[in-house]
DNA sequence: GTGCCTGTTACCTC
DNA sequence: AGAGGTAACAGGCA
């Protein structure tokens, strides 16, 4: 679910929270196995007392870099994060809480639990495996073109790989082969200079496009993204082709269609998108 | 109730 | 190397 932007939307709530210079005070975990690294009695004892110095995003992991050590939150498809000022008893997802010294509490819920914590000392021991940041200067038509090259696999494999390219879902991932009228099957290395070039310029333009929405929130149900504040996204409705099959193509009035490509559900207008290449 | 679907990732086998 | 399957899970939906 919550992909870059999503996760850029909830690092930016978070900044916007006075955290900084907050000190953890209790660690409360309902769920163990939301704790990747270290264990559960190491994770709670290590965090208390420690300082949020700063919080970020790398990829779709959300980065809080302690007075110590650095804790990597990554949300998978159901984690979430907000604030309540009262001890109250747990939700059915809550799986940790954390109180700070303003006796405000941090609460995480996460329907499916898949979402994993991780406390480290050095976080580019996880971190150094996240690809180039898409949103970032060094995401240059030259890396992506030297990427892809090294590369065989069909596009949309290629692009949900976060070794590759960090932050990229299948909401995005589908958004950008339509804006660059890339087939998601198509393999990385047919493609043309032309098509690697437009895949370059869409790969930030839905990214923005969907930070600046507020990310993706798909249907109103428990599982659907939403951010810090409880806000929904509205990203949903600028989607070009993702959940859109059946549809008229907005470029070209052909209906698109939804097909299975990775074990996951990948839409395209098979008229735009063909598996042949364009020169 | 049954079976299939879902926005993520890691790991396995062929 | 890379495609495909499965698993971790819970719930929505037909």
């Amino acid at each position: 679910m919550p992909e870059l932007p999503e996760v850029e939307t909830i690092v930016r709530e978070l900044c916007e929270s006075d955290l900084i210079g907050k000190k953890i005070c209790e660690v409360k975990v309902f769920w163990p196995r939301t704790i990747a690294i270290p264990n559960m009695a190491d994770f709670c004892s290590q965090l208390v007392n420690q300082v949020i110095a700063k919080i970020s995003r790398r990829g779709k992991f959300i980065v809080f870099t302690l007075s110590k050590d650095t804790l990597l939150i990554h949300l998978r498809m159901t984690g979430k994060l907000f604030f309540f000022n009262k001890e109250k008893k747990p939700s059915a997802h809550e799986r940790l809480r954390i109180r700070l010294d303003d006796d405000r509490y941090l609460c995480y819920e996460d329907q499916r639990k898949f979402g994993k914590w991780y406390l480290l000392s050095n976080p580019e021991t996880k971190l150094s495996e996240l690809g180039i940041e898409p949103l970032s200067k060094v995401f240059t038509l030259k890396a992506l073109q030297q990427l892809i090259r090294k590369s065989s696999q069909q596009i949309k494999s290629f692009l949900l790989n976060q070794h590759h390219i960090a932050g990229l879902g299948n909401i995005y991932v589908d958004e950008a082969l339509w804006e660059a009228k890339i087939h998601p099957a198509r393999k990385t290395n047919s493609l043309s200079h032309t098509e690697i070039v437009a895949l370059h310029r869409a790969i930030p333009n839905v990214l923005k496009q969907g930070i600046a929405h507020m990310g993706t929130s798909l249907g109103s149900k428990l599982a659907n993204y939403f951010s810090v504040s409880g806000r929904r996204g509205g990203n949903q409705t600028q989607l070009k082709v993702f959940r859109r099959e059946g549809l008229p193509c907005s470029r070209c009035h052909n209906q698109m269609i939804k097909i299975s490509l990775a074990q996951r559900g990948t839409h395209l207008c098979p008229n735009c998108q063909k598996l042949e290449s364009f020169p």
